[in-house]
DNA sequence: TTGTACGCGTTATCAA
DNA sequence: TTGATAACGCGTACAA
């Protein structure tokens, strides 16, 4: 900047002024731009955070696996959705994976050390440190799913997993399956604890615990081990909730492999609508979840709190899959029937159909893949 | 820092001292870390890269678009293998997808302003603007892939391409196959077109360009694409080498759903290594690539010229895949044969089986997923 | 409209 | 071993 100055021959603090806007000269303009590109001068964020105290950028924090960011899709989805809204509005979205006490304390240094603006936060559980050390910083930030109960004041963005998760197990119930199990992933989170509390619900006095088998993470893998430990406890099973459609595609390949067959055999539903759902065999029938808006919503509350709009900070929930509203971007103006609409797929964009059943939107390749009479 | 040296009753250089090692008595010490404690006190990172130019942060730059971060199992494993090196030495990575000429205003901002010390560059292709900047910069720095002829001196990590899909292409003829095509993706990146070389010179005369369909990216929705358009030009196409595990799965569900059998009609074969090999039915025969081990390197490269040590700037070709000599840490004292060995899968752990042929390992789930004379 | 000068929170140099 | 003090590169209040 010093040679910027120079070669404009004026001083530094005009330079800083056509650089951030301020009152300046037309020629003293035309004179530093010049000089800016033949210099090649570039600011140094460094120095600006430092008198500014901020840094154009927002953390994406994931408190799972490493892997799981690669295995899960709905992550990716509301990982690209917060990203959208924030390079819109010119921020740079940092992903944070903490996954170890290292990475924690990695990571605490980073969000204490001005690195970031505010930050989006998924699968926080209650007690996570870091949880704890963005209340304390006062960091804005939005969680994705329920807040521990702790961090009152920040505001979260979810869906309605348990409503979602009984309706599909009531749909997947209604197909005269006896015997349903679920395959319960990360129910030391909110979102696989309610979607177990709504299996239970939907099941009522049919509920038996013996059927459910807790798994760690939303995760292919565990999706077989589920499954397989299933098959053993109950071998009768004629069908199963899966808490995710990569568990749901896990279980599959385990039912294959104890040959079983789908759906004849033993239904499957899933969760997320993501890819998985489709590139099974036979496809899928899941929870739809808005999960690019569930980040664009959520980055898009960090965003208001940076510019220091009032925010609700009892949280937001999407409509989409629970409130028994169609998405808003395709509502109709009739109240959401059974009538079939087409459905655009989470991200590849084949067409798939939804259905409004109860309280959830429901996606599925068929009519209803599960339903035995349809099935050879 | 202020209020800990005023709380210990010692001035801020001793502070900065014990923070980041010197000469301290072990009384003041004692007596600055409480007075830490006490006030809570983070150093102010910011502050800190001024006076140090460093950011203790390398970025990890994608140019690919934002959904193949998720669809690519392959740039999340080097995405994974980089990361693990990073956060050993205690570095943050940073990942940097650029998608857009916005993207690349954003992100050279970015790098120009003192956010991250180093990069490992995934996809580049010649003449980015963002290859031009690194080198400009003078950015420590590794390409994942060949590098464009500008920049010599920044060095490199890849694979055989070129090998590797001439040996399973190769291998793909020997099951019998007449008409072989290839879904030949992102041509634009060294990897795609080294795969399409490779290709081609195991077929050598029998080679037919209208046999190759090319596609954008390393996606299942293009492998969709392909295969439809291969299928259309040569309804008797009995094989395909599809350019990734991705696109082969793409490729078997356009199969699917023009009515071929595979392997029976139509053998295919992938390239990666990656789950979506295990997981279409039937499981792919696909070329091993240690992703994992690339991003490793790739990092570490980054790191040893951060260390200041001298770096090979001509480039590293991991063994595994492609010299024809097993990976490392697998080898055995003998030269590869044709003996089986057992193969963790790339993220599942789920047992596999390589074989070394020609110059490339390839990993398959059956003697061979594609002999005839092997499947019903 | 412009220049001057101070301060952001650290580290590094030097003399003590 | 410690304490002053000068950078680091920039934004901005203030004076001109």
């Amino acid at each position: 900047m010093h040679d910027v100055a120079a070669a404009a021959g004026v001083s530094r603090g005009t330079v800083s002024r056509v650089l951030n806007g301020g009152y300046v000269s037309a020629t003293a303009r035309a004179a530093i731009e010049a000089a800016i590109a033949q210099v090649g001068y570039v600011p140094n964020t460094a120095a600006r955070n430092l008198v500014t105290q901020r840094s154009q950028a927002v953390g994406f924090l994931v408190l799972e696996p490493h892997s799981l960011l690669l295995e899960d899709p709905n992550i990716g989805a509301i990982m690209l959705g917060a990203n959208a809204v924030l390079s819109d509005a010119d921020y740079q979205m940092v992903n944070l994976v903490i996954d170890s006490a290292r990475d924690t304390e990695r990571i605490t240094k980073y969000l204490s050390g001005g690195f970031v603006d505010g930050a989006v936060i998924v699968s926080a559980r209650a007690h996570d440190p870091i949880t704890q050390l963005v209340a304390d910083l006062g960091l804005p930030a939005t969680f994705v799913g329920h807040p521990p109960d702790l961090e009152q004041g920040i505001p979260f963005v979810g869906i309605d997993n348990v409503g979602s998760a009984r309706a599909i197990t009531e749909r997947l119930a209604g197909t005269g399956r006896r015997r349903i199990g679920m395959i319960a992933a990360a129910v030391d989170r909110d979102s696989g604890a309610d979607r177990l509390t709504g299996f239970r619900q939907a099941l009522g006095d049919r509920f038996d615990p013996d059927l459910v088998a807790e798994v760690a993470f939303y995760h292919y893998a565990d999706g077989m081990d589920g499954m397989r430990a299933l098959l053993q406890r109950e071998p009768g099973i004629d069908g199963v909730f899966a808490a995710s459609d990569a568990v749901a595609a896990g279980a599959m390949q385990a039912l294959r492999e104890a040959g079983r067959a789908v759906p004849a055999d033993v239904g499957i539903v899933g969760f997320d609508d993501s890819p998985w759902a489709q590139r099974t065999a036979p496809a899928l029938s899941t929870v739809h979840q808005p999960a690019k808006e569930i980040g664009a919503r959520a980055a898009d509350l960090v965003l208001r709190q940076l510019a220091g709009k009032s925010v609700e900070t009892a949280g937001v929930f999407l409509p989409t899959p629970s409130s028994g509203a169609p998405p808003p971007d395709r509502a109709g103006p009739d109240p959401p029937s059974l009538a079939r609409r087409p459905w655009p797929d989470v991200d590849q964009g084949l067409p798939r159909r939804s259905r409004a059943y109860g309280r959830a939107w429901i996606s599925f390749p068929r009519p209803f893949a599960l339903d035995r009479r349809r099935s050879p």
